[in-house]
DNA sequence: AATATTAATTAACCTATGTTAATTTTAGCT
DNA sequence: AGCTAAAATTAACATAGGTTAATTAATATT
C-alpha cells in the first residue's frame, strides 16, 4: 500500500482528466506499487517485454532509441508529474521498441497494465481516463510532427528553450539535441549565434 | 437517417474497437449526417471553427499546414476508411490548426463533436472505442515521430512506398514529398537512384 | 487533336547541418 | 583540492538536401 502523501501528486494528475469516486480511488491506490530508480539505471529496456506504466513522482527519465551505429535517438523527457511506458508495446503486445533511463534518482509509482485493463471494467471513469490521457499524449505527438514538418533546427531549439524552460538546464545538452534530430555540435553553433 | 449500405463501412470500422449494442448503433448512426466533397474542395480550413469528425467512406483527403512563404506541409492522408479531424482543435475548442482538401471526389459520414460527446455518456462501449482510436492514433504518430528521428529523405520514401503502396500511384508525387518533409526536387533525384 | 496548365525531371549552384578531431570547460570522484 | 572523465565548444571540411530555373512529361480543357 501506498502512503497518501506518495500517491497525492498521481491522484492530481488524473484528476485533470476526471472526477474519481472515493472506492475506485482506493481500489486504484491499493494496486500501485513504489519502486526507486538510481541515475542512469534503465526502467525497461528496448526489447524487454514490459508490462507497467509508471509515473514519476519526482526525479527524470528520458525514453530513446538505441541506434546501431549513430548515437541514440531522444524520443522523449518525462521530468515528475508524468507518465512513462512504453506504450505501443503495451497496447500492441511487442516487446519495447525503446529504453526508458533516469536521468536523476527518481522515484515511480508503477500499476501493471493487466491491473490497468481490469480498473477500465470496473467503473467507466478509467475509460474515460484512459481516452482523455490518450488524446492528450496524441497532440503532444503531434506538434512534435508539426516541429519536424515545419521548422529548421534552430527554431526547434527556440520552441523547446520557450517550452520547457525548466529542463534547459536540467538535461544535457547532447540529449536536447538529439531530441530535437540534430548533432551536439549543430546545437552548439545554433546556441552561440542566439539572440 | 443514413442507409446501412453507407453505414457499413463505418461500422466495420467502429467493430474493430469495440461491440456496438444494437441500441446504441441505432441511436449512433441517427446523428450522422452524409456528405459529398468533390475534387480539390475543402472540407475545413486552417482557421475555421471546426466541429464534427468525418469519416471518408469513398474518396480520399489530405491535411496540411498552409505556411506563409514556403510550400504547404502536408500532415496526413485519409483515405476511405478512415477517420478525417482536426482533432487537436476539436478536444481544445480552437480554430483548425490545418486544412482538410479532398484529393478525390469524396463522401463522408460525419458526426457533431458534440454528439460524440453525448453518446460517450450513454454507454461505456463508446468511451472504450474513444479510447482505443485515440491510443491507435498515437501510435500512428510515434511510428511518424521515430521516422523523422532517426532516417534520413530516402528512408523514408522507402518506408513510404512499403507502408502505403495503395497511395504511391493515387497522391501527386510532390505532395508525398511534403509529407516525407522534403522537397518534390529532393524525391525525384531519391526516386531516379532507387535500386 | 491541339492547347494550356500542372507536375515531374534535370542541372547548376548553395546552405544548413553532419563529420571528425582538437581544445576547453564542466562535473564527478577520491 | 587535484585528478579523471564526460560534455561542450570550436574549426575545417564534407554532404544531403534546398533553391532556382529550364526542360520534359503528364493531365486537363476547349
Amino acid at each position: 500500500m501506498i502512503s497518501s502523501e506518495h500517491s497525492a501528486s498521481l491522484k492530481k494528475y488524473l484528476s485533470t482528466f476526471i472526477e474519481i469516486p472515493f472506492q475506485e480511488w482506493a481500489y486504484f491506490s491499493s494496486v500501485l506499487r513504489m519502486r526507486k530508480i538510481a541515475k542512469d539505471e534503465f526502467y525497461f529496456r528496448q526489447g524487454d517485454a514490459v508490462d507497467e506504466i509508471g509515473f514519476v513522482i519526482e526525479g527524470l527519465f528520458y525514453n530513446f532509441y538505441a541506434n546501431k551505429k549513430a548515437e541514440d535517438s531522444v524520443k522523449y523527457f518525462i521530468p515528475e508529474g508524468n507518465a512513462i511506458a512504453c506504450l505501443s508495446s503495451l497496447i500492441l503486445n511487442l516487446p519495447a521498441s525503446f529504453s526508458g533511463q533516469a536521468l536523476e534518482d527518481s522515484t515511480l509509482l508503477t500499476i501493471k497494465f493487466s491491473d490497468l485493463q481490469k480498473v477500465f471494467l470496473r467503473h467507466s471513469c478509467w475509460e474515460r481516463m484512459g481516452r482523455l490521457s490518450a488524446e492528450k499524449l496524441y497532440i503532444e505527438k503531434e506538434i512534435r510532427e508539426e516541429r519536424f514538418l515545419r521548422t529548421d533546427a534552430r527554431k526547434r531549439y527556440e520552441y523547446f528553450v520557450k517550452e520547457h524552460p525548466n529542463l534547459v538546464n536540467r538535461v544535457p545538452q547532447y540529449l536536447i539535441a538529439s531530441y530535437l534530430g540534430m548533432t551536439p555540435v549543430s546545437l552548439s553553433r545554433i546556441r552561440k549565434t542566439r539572440k
